[in-house]
DNA sequence: ATGGATTGTTCTGTAATACAGAACAGTTGC
DNA sequence: GCAACTGTTCTGTATTACAGAACAATCCAT
């Protein structure tokens, strides 16, 4: 559409492939001309956020960190979540991803790894989104929205199915939001992905609205739910105390 | 210039800039006309990249990260250096940054804070440039880059002062880079920040090219520099195994 | 309350350029 | 050496980016 769609489009894509990508690649997954790739591709070498190998094919650069550097540092919610989110990780050896909802999309905004598995590098996580009736911050983010909006999304979001395991349904996702609520935590069990599990909270700001979704990844089977479910609530408390009194 | 070059611009100004800023405000900062402004930053609301709060005013959302992710996650010197860092933080209790050439400047694309102090939001620091001939980090990328190439940059590089220890006579700097070679590791002492001193190391790929700089930072006087250099040369060694044998 | 100043937004005709397709050139593989 | 790819450059037309000014909506002082 435009120049600066194309660019940030391009660059998203561009982004997620660690593999150098040539004219032609690049213009048969944006749907484009070989021209136009061709010509937005120059302007992002141009403005330094890609670059062109000897073999001419193209990457993104480091240059994009810029970006996110100040968003991360710059976050409030992030600045009291990170020793939130490092303290559950260590007490039960999950992942932990802090999301909110943008747009139509719960999007990962802080990530930890348990110590022993740095090298795991959570940092992949970050940024991420998830579709939201098929992940538990997802659901939790759902739950809590105020009602319009919640009635809104779920006439308008896209169900697609992800695993054997996703919730396609309408109706069946409306029930399933109400024992969220009821419950005060959501799973997601391999509906997602096949081979994760996760146990997600709210956190509220002062005015008792949910602000993000706190959530704890396992492989099927490794930790007691109850367990991170417990571990979760004292987490969120807190969280939303802090939140409350800033 | 272009309209990408323009928002690209814009949206790393805003997202350096936590308060939500009025189109005044970004007309003056960029130097545009009230109207450009306005275009600019519409345009990336319409693409995500920027919201507008109630009271109307402009502010970068997190979809940044999604550009910052797919980096993070697939730069090979990242996921190899990310627990060396963290082992160099944890034995020195200094903070810990690996950067990169990236055009004129000195970019880091990993850092960490020792455990202690993990609120400190590291990632504040991950995305940031910083001038080469005023940066430990900027000084050993400079020392060991392919002579011609040094010699474009000592000749182009504008050597602005940054404190009063700031080195800004090319002769000096040539001189200091000279010596950095001879001993094996730059330090910065109060040159690039009045409360900062950091001693870095370069490290090398399989064929003897420095392509990242391990740097350490402290407040001046806080750790023993020989200390802080015997274990940075530990580390880049360990990296640059690492590094030769993929 | 009523002015005056400052904000964000919309409008305008002109000038610049983004656009798709095709022609070109330079590599690779058989 | 030919063929089937690559990436790049060229072309005229249609789109839109552009700056400045007019507009509207808000704030702040008296």
């Amino acid at each position: 559409m435009s120049p600066l769609h194309d660019g940030l489009h391009l660059l998203e894509w561009l982004a997620d492939h660690p593999e150098p990508q040539g004219v032609t690649a690049v213009a048969g997954a944006m749907g484009w001309p070989k021209s136009r790739a061709h010509r937005v591709l120059t302007a992002l070498k141009v403005v330094g956020y890609a670059a062109q190998d000897p073999d001419r094919r193209y990457r993104a650069t480091p240059q994009v960190l810029r970006l996110a550097s100040g968003v991360m540092s710059s976050h409030p919610l992030r600045a009291l979540a990170l020793p939130v989110l490092r303290q559950t990780t260590q007490a039960t050896g999950c992942d932990g991803i802090l999301s909110v909802l943008h747009g139509d999309w719960s999007l990962a905004i802080a990530v930890d790894s348990p110590a022993g598995r740095l090298s795991d590098d959570p940092f992949g996580l970050l940024g991420r989104t998830a579709h939201l009736h098929a992940a538990a911050n997802g659901k939790v983010l759902l739950a809590w929205l105020p009602l319009v909006e919640q009635r809104d999304l779920l006439a308008r979001l896209p169900l697609p199915r992800l695993t054997p395991r996703t919730i396609t349904d309408r109706e069946r996702l409306a029930e399933a939001l109400e024992s969220v609520r009821a419950q005060g935590y959501a799973m997601n069990d391999r509906e997602n992905h096949p081979d994760t599990v996760t146990c997600s909270v709210p956190v509220f700001d002062g005015f008792h609205r949910c602000v993000a979704a706190l959530g704890l990844s396992q492989r099927p089977g490794q930790v007691e739910i109850k367990a991170v479910v417990a571990v979760l609530k004292k987490a969120s408390a807190g969280l939303t105390r802090g939140i409350a009194g800033v």
